[in-house]
DNA sequence: TGCCGAATCATCAAATTTGAACAGTTGACG
DNA sequence: CGTCAACTGTTCAAATTTGATGATTCGGCA
């Protein structure tokens, strides 16, 4: 009962800089003492066991004897784990749903690397005579695991960005000798004048040629990305046959969309609000 | 109650970090015994056995008389990969370290698909400017996870087969288009009349790619594929550079390599050396 | 098969870590 | 201005971990 409920969450300003910078430590470090701590933050031992405790719960971080360490991700697993750090899992969730289900059997389609195609990998393993073009280890990842007979997954190759696209030379001149049914696209930013866009430039040439490679290229994008503009643009939004993204979607864009894009879905995000923080947020404002 | 079991540690250096080492140094090396490892981490050798049975229990290892190995049945990865590269380990990484020794900084070098050339991975992480062309996703994940900003890595693309190995035209395609200051190449068998052969004609086919690709060719090859023949020759022994295999080679087979091949380069598996992982953790601790 | 050195296991003491309880302090709110 | 809830620090007993000691078992070799 120490530990109480999430009303005592609601903390001073203190507190929730300790967090931070416990964290902060342990995403730098990959693992923290609690002495170490305590020394660092100046409060006892006994405090940041308490901090340790709360971000335990929280699945920021993992307890162990004499400190806390980075929580091991399986990559093998669902992308539950990982993915809920990110944003907006929800409405990426129902788009890559959506999206798989405009994806036909026997067909050769294009994916290119991001969260949201991430996710679309996991929905398409069970459609039959499928072939796949990935610059996405993840993407590649997921479908290789799944060991279907009637699967060919192809990876383009190149240079391994962050984000873990595989861009360059290589996986440019790999697409621009392929022809693809369908490309299944996510981006950075949508705008009307921009069209879709990535902050990228290797990610933009290499999704560039994907688009090059299909006569349907098929947009994933949840609603935050309307309105933003990255560095580098990859296609008009004329050039999309289809822009699936979600209910967040403010009418007026949807409209403007439609007038560009032939078909427009609006997936409906599941219900799926667990983060502690954000209800916490929410009480203190 | 999330208190577990495997995360009980420590006192200097936290448990965490320990069987994260030994977990490391399990998959580098395929086997590490009590002794070395207490020297290693800085611990009393009943303290590392503890570790051994957690892990051993959790899954992440095989305890055996004397020390650890890797776990033969079914792992996260692949079982054809894995079970391969439990055998002759001791050959493999004397082979793979004499490997590494041949590598220069500041050059472009291809690394084919196998065992014996993933190891060589981990050995030419330090190395300097370093540019690595591969076919096979495991290279390419120790040399990602290295991240050094003077490391390129590019991958071929192309499907991934069992054995984990990018293959097929787009492998090929990318491949013609580099040239490489030299190539490391693991193969399957050799013999005088067949040359180096592999029983996978797809990646016969990479590798012959490989081979086009470089005017210096490595062939990396324990004493166990002396005398054997895969069902596709890759080249012929006088088109190898360097051949670097293990004290088990019988010395009639020595000779004759010698008449046809420049050099061959003879690796002590019982040399036992210092590595990387331990001197970073002497350096935190 | 039997022997010997090495490895393993069981047990215990020392050192460290942990959690609970209690008390003091701070800030919010009626 | 007083009350109350929440946070923090201190103390202390319990739990965990570690290394050492000695008994036991294992594995290689003649």
């Amino acid at each position: 009962m120490v530990k109480g409920s999430m009303d005592t969450a609601a903390a001073r300003v203190l507190a929730r800089q300790r967090h931070e910078v416990i964290v902060a430590e342990i995403r730098r470090r990959g693992v923290v003492r609690v002495s170490d701590l305590a020394t660092l933050l100046g409060v006892s031992d006994m405090t940041v066991r308490r901090d340790l405790d709360l971000l335990d719960v929280a699945g920021l971080l993992l307890k162990v004897h004499g400190g806390a360490t980075l929580r091991v991700e399986r990559t093998t697993d669902e992308p539950g784990f990982e993915a809920k750090s990110l944003r907006n899992m929800g409405e990426k969730h129902a788009i890559a749903m959506a999206a798989a289900s405009t994806v036909r059997p026997g067909g050769a389609v294009g994916i290119s690397a991001g969260t949201t195609t991430w996710q679309l990998a996991y929905h398409i393993v069970d459609i039959a005579d499928l072939t796949v073009v990935t610059n996405s280890v993840r993407v590649a990842e997921v479908l290789h695991l799944a060991r279907r007979p009637d699967r060919t997954v192809v990876l383009t190759g190149g240079i391994r960005t962050p984000s873990d696209a595989l861009v360059g030379p290589v996986a440019t001149a790999t697409l621009r000798s392929l022809h693809l049914d369908a490309v299944y696209m996510g981006v950075h930013g949508i705008s009307e004048r921009a069209g879709f866009s990535t902050p990228n430039l290797m990610e933009a040439e290499t999704n560039r040629a994907f688009v090059a490679a299909t006569d349907r290229l098929i947009v994933l994008a949840d609603h935050t990305k309307w309105n933003v503009t990255g560095l580098s643009s990859i296609a008009s939004l004329a050039q999309a046959e289809t822009l699936i993204t979600d209910t967040g979607i403010p009418p007026a864009a949807r409209s403007t969309l439609s007038e560009h894009i032939g078909h427009v879905l609006v997936a409906d995000p599941m219900f799926h609000d667990n983060d502690a923080t954000m209800t916490e947020l929410r009480r203190r404002a």
